[in-house]
DNA sequence: GTCTATACGAAGATAGAC
DNA sequence: GTCTATCTTCGTATAGAC
């Protein structure tokens, strides 16, 4: 009975990886097989519910990713604008720069969509919420707050769709440039 | 020697709606011979790469619904406002006010982004021209006319995922009644 | 131009040895 | 816990009749 060689956390970043690299549905066993370095069969021991059981692992992972390094920079003691900096900064951490895709985006496109949107909309709205009561602590009243903080997660979405397509990440660079900005009211 | 059902383009169509979806990946042969009516044989004898000529025949099916239904609206004689809200308004219609996803999205994810990903970048890139073009007559600079028009299509797009993953409409409509404001610094 | 039938490999999933 | 081997179904594509 040797030992595994990765643990499942670090099994579950790779397999985000393979997703993000060629999204839910274009991702195969075979293709996240190989990302993981693991057989089918040991796959199947780590999710035995398959491939939908490893987007969930997925979507896990980016949960831990942002709640060690994303939600925590909101929480600091700070003023609003450099917490919102700081948040920023981390989510071009996580795109890299605009050039790797959200699942946010992939999950929720076709059958995916049936398996993994309830866990987004509670997921995309949770971060909403939390930019919301930031901007709320400058005086702003909460229904513009929200307005702001859905109005800076679309414009982030829609920069990485935009960078995507457009094959420049500058669009994505520009847009987080202005993120605090755009919440601010600036 | 039976005269074609369908024509064309009206095959096009229905294939186009088959991929908006499922997502070019989940878009299957089966699927798009249900979606159209016809045999796998007869979508090879319009389209004899298979696949990859179905998804170009979307793209182009696109291309003629914007020819048609939405560039028109910024070559009227009217005012620049008036021209941005109808183009607002053409293009809410093909999101279906939000509800049906974006190529530029959908095709430029894993593999399908090897194949289409220039073309969408050549279409993107002429929306985004002909959007600065309108806010350059009003008396903005070309180059802060290009960054608004940028950001209109960023705000579009972005609007869509978000939409979709919270499971409302409410995000699009929200940017779209935006969208002349945005580009005319208002 | 459309159909039925089919080839062939890929995809998801499982069995069972070690 | 990992592997090889295998099963079944699905996906793409083609052959050939009408």
């Amino acid at each position: 009975m040797p030992a595994p060689s990765l643990s499942r956390e670090e099994v579950a970043q790779r397999i985000l990886a393979e997703f993000r690299r060629s999204g839910y549905q274009g991702a195969t066993l075979a293709s996240l097989s190989e990302a993981t370095g693991l057989g089918k069969s040991s796959l199947y021991h780590y999710f035995p519910n398959g491939k939908t059981d490893m987007g969930t692992a997925a979507l896990e992972a980016v949960g831990v990713w942002f709640g060690e390094h994303v939600m925590p920079t909101l929480a600091e003691d700070a003023p609003a604008e450099k917490r919102l900096k700081k948040f920023s900064a981390a989510l071009s951490e996580f795109y890299a720069k605009g050039s790797k895709p959200c699942l946010t985006d992939l999950f929720t496109i076709g059958e995916a969509g049936e398996f993994f949107q309830q866990y987004l909309k509670q997921r995309l709205g949770g971060l909403i919420k939390a930019l919301a009561a930031v901007v709320v602590e400058t005086g702003v009243p909460a229904e513009e707050a929200s307005r702001r903080a859905e109005d800076a997660m679309i414009a982030m979405h829609g920069s990485l769709v935009v960078s995507r397509a457009l094959g420049t990440t500058a669009p994505f660079v520009r847009t987080m440039r202005n993120f605090p900005g755009v919440l601010l009211g600036q």
